[in-house]
DNA sequence: GTGAAAGCGCTAACAG
DNA sequence: CTGTTAGCGCTTTCAC
């Protein structure tokens, strides 16, 4: 079965379409349509109605229907079929997800808690990228919307977006926002930003730091947001002057985080502390302090924004600020549940705790008397 | 639109499902039921065949008719009812895959690949993860055929289970595997693992070093056993003595890879290079090596199968061998697609190339004269 | 307890 | 070019 490496786009494969109308359909599964309900009646000897209702366990039913139609199941491998079943029943068992991109460990971990517990109420998901476009935002919840996902969990990165809150709005089915502001009356679980950021910011003021640098993505999204908002807030909270360009805002997709952080401990009066996006950010923020020959937490503290696994791993361990991933698949997984059971009571927002892990990268700032 | 934060388990939602059948669909959705073609062919007073010609840009139809149907169709904001068009169509213009995570960055990005290319040739993406488990596996596999997914692709980690074999090769629909192995007749995408393997232990041998250790899991996936694979074959091949208890195999899930390196570097002649799985037990392998104070490459040499982001942004940047996902990603869907259009040629395998990416952590092996 | 039949929304074959 | 109609496979009244 060994083939030649083949780096050639698909051309050779593509031909292959043209002569598809030509013939037969593919005799690779000449496997005759599969068994309908009708065929397992017939077999079982009995009307339709008492096939469907073994097959749904309603009550009504003689044993002797039962093992019939049961028989007839199984010598007929039948399966009933979704798409029938979702015309009728006007419900797919099917949830769509609408998310920035799975590659990014957030989501991916996010996703897996909500599959988790979807799949356990018998729902299957349908995963979307959109990879912050805008264009592709809209067509998604499109297509969510056209294909009748009997629910939606979404975290539009345009939350801004007017077509998107629009698109948003005009759901016609049971929708949570995952961290993530819109003007729509819907279900939303949030992260406690703010406070988890206050918190980070209080914490390395009490060790001495007075000038923090944050470096965040330029997302305009709920959490970035929230983050730079409790940055400042606390700040002022604790009377701390607050350099706005120790703010870097990286732009989405590239990550160039390593030189605007080089840049910013190549400062005369440089941060002695550093709070970071978690995983990619994070990483190179870690190798700008190393390159330039600074030592963590002595020279300086660092703060990961998110608890990626090497945080933790890391010489020293980084302290980082969490969310419970899996927790908000949990809850928000509940709130959709709800909804399509029916719960029409006013939409839910539930707000989850940012926790501080305080591991070893957060020190007395140099100079200091405190620590 | 502040709520409280909220850790409870869900029980206060749980009631909710109770109600539901006692009152009238939920309020919060009045949206009398959607538009159906019959209500766009009557709003334009004509039939539903011309409605659904002008649906499916069909040709047989009057501008002025299609003016007509198209303006009823935005008036009535109609979409067509994708159930139905499945159950007629027999297509649900649905592709499921099956992964063990995408928890696992590996998988994410071969998910995204995969995702941007069936997008655009119209498929959703039902996306399901195994855990490795093969209850699951075998769940998925039954919910996809129950499904009537269009096509499929799935890397199922218990590659060798008859069950998951026998569920595999039930499948009626096409289907291609991931970098995996089974006895069944059908597409796959597989990397090159073994000479790419080869390529770094002769790389490694080249500069000098003896002794290499290879840190893997214990998956029993053929990533695994060809990568444990190669690297005996070019122990073998450059006459180089090879000390299986050099080969760690890291019990899936748990990641204690910072044990096992950590006594493997305290053997009294330790590896001068190490062979380590990417990401987080290369970041494992990492923090041992520093944790014993060696330096790379001057004391260890490591490369990371497979090359996570972090992997070229290290200090110092850490050689790679590197699988190319975004290309399994357009070759898996090309594959996909060219069976879905009803290519019936007989089953390819498709080999990716792994490319060995040199950056700084591999020097001369200590000692040695090489270099 | 069971069967007959209507119809979910759509496409395609057929007649005009 | 357009209208009518027969199902796709299933669930669910409604009689019996």
């Amino acid at each position: 079965m060994r083939a030649a490496a083949c780096t050639a786009r698909a051309a050779p494969l593509e031909s292959a379409g043209l002569l598809r109308r030509m013939q037969s359909p593919s005799p690779r599964r000449p496997k005759a349509r599969p068994a309908s309900i009708r065929d397992v009646a017939e077999l079982a000897g009995v009307s339709v109605g008492s096939a469907s209702r073994v097959i749904n366990k309603v009550h009504n039913v003689t044993p002797e229907t039962r093992d019939k139609v049961e028989q007839a199941i199984t010598a007929l491998n039948y399966r009933p079929n979704h798409a029938a079943q979702s015309l009728r029943l006007r419900s797919s068992r099917t949830v769509g997800c609408l998310l920035s991109d799975v590659t990014n460990s957030l989501y991916a971990k996010l996703f897996r808690a909500l599959e988790e517990r979807l799949r356990d109420a018998g729902y299957m998901m349908l995963l979307a990228n959109s990879l912050n476009q805008v264009e592709r935002e809209l067509e998604i919840l499109s297509t969510f919307q056209a294909r009748g996902m009997d629910g939606v969990l979404i975290a539009p990165a345009n939350e801004g977006d007017p077509q998107v809150l629009a698109a948003v709005a005009a759901l016609e089915m049971p929708t949570v926002l995952l961290d993530r502001e819109l003007d729509a009356p819907i279900d939303r679980v949030l992260f406690d930003h703010i406070p988890g950021m206050q918190r980070v910011v209080s914490h390395l003021a009490g060790l001495g730091h007075r000038r923090i640098g944050l470096v965040v993505s330029d997302s305009p999204t709920r959490p970035m947001r929230h983050r730079i908002r409790g940055f400042r807030l606390q700040h002022e909270a604790i009377g701390l002057p607050l350099d706005e360009s120790r703010i870097i805002r990286l732009p989405t997709g590239t990550s160039p985080a390593f030189d605007a952080v080089s840049a910013l401990l190549a400062r005369p009066r440089r941060p002695t502390a550093l709070i970071a996006l978690g995983t990619n950010v994070l990483n190179d923020t870690l190798g700008a302090i190393s390159v330039r020959g600074l030592r963590i937490p002595q020279d300086v503290s660092v703060v990961s924004l998110g608890d990626p696994y090497f945080a933790a791993h890391h010489m020293p361990p980084i302290s980082a600020l969490r969310v419970a991933l899996q927790q908000a698949g949990d809850t928000g997984s509940q709130l959709l549940l709800a909804r399509m059971a029916g719960d029409d009571t006013a939409p839910r927002s539930i707000t989850l705790p940012c926790e501080f892990i305080d591991r070893q990268s957060c020190g007395p700032a140099p100079g200091s008397s405190r620590g």
